[in-house]
DNA sequence: TTACGTAATTCTGTATACAACAAACCGATC
DNA sequence: GATCGGTTTGTTGTATACAGAATTACGTAA
């Protein structure tokens, strides 16, 4: 089977587990009982376990000592870690970046996106799909930014980081949509976006390394304001799972 | 099955894997086929499933578009990348620890490692059990400042960068063990462990983490001289998954 | 009522059978 | 001699059967 076709169990299985738990389906420390997502998800149990297996590499769930899985719990430090991490390899990629000084057509594709995002905030006011549209502008932007290290292992990890639902460069971009002061953070993190292209063209690598950092911060306060609203954390991805650690 | 039980299939599995990629019994690039590696590693097609998993996990091997697994090749970027992954992750530990300004008893384990290199740097000469000492102790140091910024999420990350076999921060001390600089090189890690744990008292995050990227680039430093001398390669962990891969 | 020991049940670890798919090989034809 | 097509072989994907271990539940005794 390959991990890509889409009819593949294991293909399905992996998606079902994911999205399960993402949304709070499980409580945070419940063991996953492979028979019971075997009827779940309506595949047998080696998909289930190779879904079990991706799901602990991805950090979503940890083994037991005495074998088989749960649900990882996550602390509100657990979360601004991951930020921060997401944050530091983001500069690092940055800097490389700068270091590197890529050539003008390997800068477009950011600038292109960024062109986007502006476009967006010309308008007066925001609507739901624009916020969808920014999201997607966003989540592009970033993974143009790790690809600009030009470098296969940066690249890996930093995506690996950022699989976390809520370590997500997107993660909280959602939630603001509801916030007064929604376009006020997004201009923000714009103008970080634009500055961090900058520093790269003029090979400024430690100002890259710098804003980019600061750009994770944005997601802190996010999550921050999130915390203080717990309503509102069911609608996030992986809302649920972070309420239920918080509860524990 | 536990994946810590010492007798288990899977981690039988694991191991032989591991081992057998790292010690370079396949080119880089070659198909690795379940049934091949049952017959080679005793254990039925299970255990070999989920210790493929693992290895794709950890960054040895890669899937194909059409399914199964071929062994990974690093270029020599690969390899200093990984490297300075690895400073960069540990330079945020070690300015988070700093930060968070740990207890004289946190501290205490981390010295107590030091002054135990320190004793076997007073030597004159230093024989090859010496240098395995050191290794060990090194390797201890290290994991020992990655928990004290008390992290796990933070542990976790750097754990995985470090167990790629070159990014260890052990790696390529064996190397050092055979060269006249040797002493030197070791001087200097020392000077780089005290000092970031001076940092670390002091709550000076900035010279903490900058300490523990320099310290990174000591084995890079390593690294060019190995690659300069090809024929010390095999003696190293990963060694002859590096020549094949420059070689490609 | 609580604690402990035993039994039953559930779970994971492991091996293996079967099917679909891909690739390699061989032969035939142009 | 080269190319195309079919066959054969090997590989992975998937399901499932069986065994051992762990956890849970229950009953009994203090």
């Amino acid at each position: 089977m390959s991990r890509e076709a889409e009819g593949s169990q294991t293909r399905k299985a992996e998606l079902a587990l994911r999205q399960a738990i993402v949304e709070g389906e499980f409580r945070a420390g419940e063991r996953l009982s492979e028979l019971t997502l075997t009827e779940r998800f309506g595949v047998s149990r080696t998909p289930v376990r190779a879904a079990l297996a991706r799901a602990e590499a991805e950090g979503l769930i940890e083994t037991l000592p005495s074998g088989g899985y749960v649900v990882r719990a996550f602390s509100e430090g657990d979360l601004t870690d991951a930020i921060d991490l997401r944050g530091l390899l983001e500069g690092f990629a940055a800097r490389r970046a700068a270091e590197r000084g890529p050539s003008r057509g390997e800068l477009a594709e950011a600038k292109l996106l960024l062109a986007g995002i502006d476009k967006l905030l010309l308008k007066p006011e925001m609507s739901a799909e624009d916020f969808d549209t920014y999201v997607d502008l966003n989540a592009r932007f970033h993974r143009a930014l790790w690809d600009l290290a030009q470098s296969p292992t940066i690249f890996r990890e930093v995506e690996r980081v950022a699989a976390l639902p809520f370590a997500s460069p997107s993660g909280f971009v959602r939630l603001q949509a509801h916030l007064p002061e929604a376009r006020a953070v997004v201009m923000l993190a714009q103008d970080h976006h634009l500055s961090v292209i900058e520093a790269i063209e003029a090979r400024e690598g430690a100002r890259a390394e710098a804003l980019m950092r600061e750009h994770a911060r944005l997601a802190r306060r996010n999550l921050q304001a999130a915390l203080a609203d717990r309503d509102r954390l069911d609608e996030l991805p992986g809302g649920p799972l972070i309420r239920h650690a918080v509860n524990l």
